[in-house]
DNA sequence: AACTATTTATAAGA
DNA sequence: TTCTTATAAATAGTT
């Protein structure tokens, strides 16, 4: 904007580029927050930098909340394929379990979020809910399979 | 902005608010866009309007990949452990490699499943190895319950 | 949905 | 990074 047009495509020059973004995340965080107050709405902002770090929003003072209640919403949205798993070919094999560990571990979780959002240390409550949900899962299974 | 500054609270008439809505979210997920354009950022954003309505933007058009990205940034943000994926010891690198990525691969077909409301399609063997998977996992939560 | 008068956001420069 | 400022964009109120 100010003192010439941008043009939309990448900022070549990475210290320009940094500076935008970090100009921008903020405005856009900003009009998320605005939004949110003046119509009422609840708004999940989440951004990554290109060096991966991470800046988030949550009006509710709550992503996971948000993150589950997207996933109802979202239900019947047909999704799309997820990308095949790749890792680094030159990475050392220990790594690379240790990778893929994390990422079972962050379906589970995110298993967990959608079955009613067991956010931090599961009661056992939660456990016999979470229980329950499987047992229903698997019923469902047992049915489509027939 | 224009014609008038704007308090930063609720807007009370509700036609001004469903009206101001519509133009902010826009702009919102413009500038979300643009960010991601310019400094090569990865971004989501979800908006639950008063009335419950889902908009949304993931600028990779993977919803879904985001949160799994975010939940694994945001881990140890105070959450729980989930217990460690156990393998076997005396398993071979390359075998252990591929075992984890299947399973990662059957969790990923789950989550979709139940995302889409147990429509997505899954052949039958791939809904008898979820079922196992479930299983698996009510036996771990069994155990902990203990 | 279109139109503008203004307010905001921000690109470039310091 | 922070501030300044000229300009581009967004948008509140209006038609």
């Amino acid at each position: 904007m100010a003192r010439g047009k941008v043009q939309m495509k990448r900022i070549e020059n990475s210290v320009h580029r940094q500076v935008t973004f970090c100009k921008r995340r903020s405005g856009l965080l900003k009009k998320a927050k605005e939004l949110s107050v003046l119509c009422d709405a609840e708004i999940g902002v989440f951004i990554f930098s290109a060096h991966g770090k991470l800046y988030e929003l949550a009006t509710n003072g709550n992503m996971q909340g948000l993150i589950e209640r997207y996933m109802k919403s979202s239900r019947g949205t047909s999704q799309p394929e997820p990308a095949a798993i790749e890792t680094q070919p030159d990475m050392d094999a220990k790594e690379e379990i240790n990778m893929l560990k994390q990422e079972i571990e962050i379906l589970q979780k995110g298993l967990r979020y959608m079955f009613g959002g067991c956010a931090a240390e599961m009661t056992l409550d939660e456990l016999t809910e979470l229980e329950k949900h499987l047992e229903i899962w698997i019923y469902q299974i047992r049915s489509t399979k027939v």
